[in-house]
DNA sequence: CTGAAAGCGCTAACAC
DNA sequence: GTGTTAGCGCTTTCAG
């Protein structure tokens, strides 16, 4: 004897051989409907106990893996959120992908992760592909996203938030700041601060401007508007920001304080600084973005903008998972703000 | 009038509202069988480019999305490649996912990012939530997954690629190299160049563990069993390496020279080093592993180990949708090797 | 080149 | 508590 039992002989109709077992072996090995292994796996509080532990051992001895695309296509709930970001690369984005997937995870999500590029080329054909996957929710990243999409997404019927921006308009649903006033609070500090002499150095992406704009403004209101700028494309890496201080340095003018359009670009930034001898911050003082790497108390002699970004990837995925589960919420819009961490180095 | 034509009445069963509209819909306003809009869409050679224009202009005119879960079932192909990598905040991975999902996406395949945490804890349960979509495909990390794991994925039936390690024997197929012998090239680079007194500071991960073995081993073979050493929990961050050179600063041996487990941990060395004013390359010179920002002529004074991040990636959708095909691999590993770059800093 | 019939594996809705 | 029936939206297969 090899075994007391055995699968049942398969009824396949198609010549594809599917080799996996069904919900529908497992019913008949436990003696039960399909329906009630259905239960036991999905609603386990309406199973029998003894109904339950007889299933589950079958499922168990079988190696039974659900078949989430029937169970999505019969009940139009594929327990799958997807989320479009630019690029995972610059880091700035990471710990918001984390978080969202972590707290999916915990309610029986996945998340699905759509790279759009800057710019957001890709991001329309993303989401005729994202969307015939039937997602049960969408994360967007920024606010600009073309008419098209706008129509589809809205289409879709589904709860869609957008993050890491600002607007009293989303498609649906919001968490995120104002990177405009971001650009005004830093200028406003290193203003109060004493500088004078200002330097930009930024990615050309959407958000990056908003804070150039901001920055710029407000330096203009204060009587300046000579600001040493350099804007690098999108996105933001080591190599861009010390080739972007190269070029800042071997300019006539040597501001006084340069603000960083991303942490990334501020080490990057710094490491020319110092490869060239100039004292970081005595002679020149940096202000990032974004609050990476600057957790540890061994951090570089940056100063930066802190974002909470696991927090922005939470609560995104919180709207929509309450949403989801059908609760109106009290805010549709979020601001998350943002934080000037001064190590007093500016 | 507000239109010539309107979708026709739905004749739903069910009374969750499914507001999207199906093939079939589209079918009867081109006025022809759901089977010739399928054939539209996924041959459409085997259309009349006459027919072919009427359905694509009925598609167009009411947004129609394919249901993939629907697609998925009935044909059992998803179109749909699992990847697991242990974390992409620390960049390694980066360019190997966007390097699989730009593949994929060429191929009409879309990528499902599973994130398994170091240690690789959640593997079993990530598995499972990823097989009951049915990828098409799986590409693992490492080459150290659990009995229960290697079974399951036997079990699946679908082509396996472990990525970024190298063993004879794997799951089914192969692409990546040796950490061992990535260990043992650097420790003979650095003998021949006359360093004799030596550093390692890596992360407790698998791999750097396997290129920390190759080092201590390849230097006691020369005689030198005396390595300063500090391991640092997984994953690497600028501010550990910082840490962890700190930590060996203050120890009383100085080595000439410190193989980094990753350019992360490099970089965060370097700044150590630089804010106690000590020279880089030379009081202590660098190496670090796998050509993260090593690309530019303004990089650092920091040698490493290069490493096709890219290819990896690339090779393993290669495989994957070779194997799809039903094409039989010439080799079902592949070794992408690795190069040590020595910026003249060593 | 096009269509009709029969499911893919699962769950909603309603019986019992 | 559990079973029955009838699909979900698509593709396979086979017939024309």
């Amino acid at each position: 004897m090899r075994k007391s039992k055995s699968l049942p002989k398969r009824r396949r109709a198609s010549s594809r051989a599917t080799a996996s077992v069904t919900l529908g072996d497992v019913a008949q090995l436990a003696g039960v409907s399909p329906m009630t292994v259905s239960r036991a796996l999905n609603r386990p509080e309406l199973v029998t106990p003894d109904t339950l532990e007889r299933v589950h051992r079958v499922i168990e001895r079988t190696g039974y893996v659900p078949n989430l695309l029937a169970g999505g296509l019969a009940s139009s709930r594929s327990r799958l959120v997807a989320a479009i970001v630019p690029s995972i690369t610059n880091g700035i984005f990471v710990e918001t992908v984390q978080a969202l997937t972590d707290r999916l995870w915990q309610a029986g999500y996945q998340l699905m992760l759509g790279l759009s590029g800057y710019p957001a080329t890709r991001e329309d054909a993303l989401l005729s592909a994202v969307l015939s996957r039937r997602p049960d929710g969408v994360c967007l990243t920024g606010i600009n996203h073309s008419p098209e999409t706008r129509k589809r997404l809205l289409a879709a019927r589904i709860p869609i938030v957008e993050t890491w921006d600002l607007t009293p308009t989303p498609i649906d649903m919001l968490v995120g700041f104002s990177h405009e006033k971001v650009g005004e609070a830093v200028a406003r500090h290193l203003l109060d601060k004493g500088h004078r002499r200002f330097g930009l150095i930024s990615a050309d992406d959407e958000r990056a401007s908003a804070r150039r704009r901001g920055f710029v403004a407000e330096l203009a209101r204060a009587g300046l508007t000579d600001v040493e700028t350099v804007v690098v494309p999108a996105p933001s890496t080591l190599a861009l920001g010390r080739q972007a201080m190269g070029t800042m340095l071997d300019r006539r003018a040597r501001p006084q304080v340069v603000f960083c359009g991303s942490d990334t670009l501020a080490h990057g930034v710094l490491e020319e600084a110092r490869s060239r001898h100039i004292d970081v911050p005595g002679a020149i003082a940096l202000m990032g973005f974004g609050g990476l790497e600057f957790t540890h108390h061994t951090s570089p002699p940056l100063s930066t903008v802190d974002v909470d970004r696991s927090a922005i990837g939470r609560l995104a995925a919180e709207v929509i998972l309450a949403r989801i589960s059908g609760q109106s919420l009290s805010d549709k819009v979020i601001d998350v703000g943002f934080r000037i961490v001064d190590r007093g180095t500016t």
